[in-house]
DNA sequence: CCGTATCCGCAGGGATACTG
DNA sequence: CAGTATCCCTGCGGATACGG
């Protein structure tokens, strides 16, 4: 039985994953990962694609994403700048497991829904 | 392919996953589900479990989780009053793709390690 | 074009005290 | 035992303006 999940598990085992939920469960680095799966990406071309973030979010998330070794930042010298962000083995191995975690959401959304309908009844 | 991950992929398609990840990203419902795994539990079992969580948040993230569905609360009548919580179906079938996420932190947290090391330098 | 600096509002979450 | 109510503080995240 794996030792993070097991009956008497101590629950500090499991920091590893907190330390990942604490980076990419906030509200962009899973998207801006996502953008990225296909291929490098320029920084406004993450923001058209993403739509919604601010620059200040997008250049912050992209930095720690970066820190922590998920995405690479590639600065060609030439005017106008041009700078491309890209998944590295870590990131592209992370959206595997993410992957699972996609499909589970896109089938089971109907019943938390339905749960949260529920809810109030 | 999976629409959700496709290439021309339209991010607002991947909006169940945000759903799920914005609200068990939280600091604490992962590891209250975490501590279910292994059957029911009291709320101050709870408590002692995750150790240094407050009684206000362990009260909030298990509304909000019974509110999506994945924890239930039974009431035993009786003095002292006795609450239980357990997973239900949905969210112990959550578990499953989580735990390749447990997975892939616990091989990967070194490489994690390093990269934030490697960053400042 | 690619960001960072600054300012600010708001929600998340802790501590504590109180209730059924 | 099992919570809720209240207060408060911190940090996330948006808007805007400015620098390389």
């Amino acid at each position: 039985m794996d030792s993070a999940l097991g009956h008497d598990t101590d629950l500090t085992a499991v920091c590893p994953v907190r330390g990942v939920l604490d980076r990419i469960g906030d509200q962009w680095s899973f998207l801006i990962l996502l953008s990225l799966e296909d291929g490098p990406r320029r920084f406004n071309e993450l923001m058209r694609q993403i739509g919604d973030i601010s620059r200040q979010m997008l250049s912050r998330t992209l930095r720690r994403l970066e820190e922590d070794g998920y995405v690479t930042r590639t600065v060609f010298p030439q005017v106008p700048p041009r700078v491309d962000y890209a998944l590295t083995p870590l990131g592209r191995s992370f959206m595997e497991p993410m992957r699972a975690l996609v499909a589970w959401a896109d089938r089971h959304h109907p019943a938390i829904l339905d749960a949260r309908g529920r809810y109030g009844a």
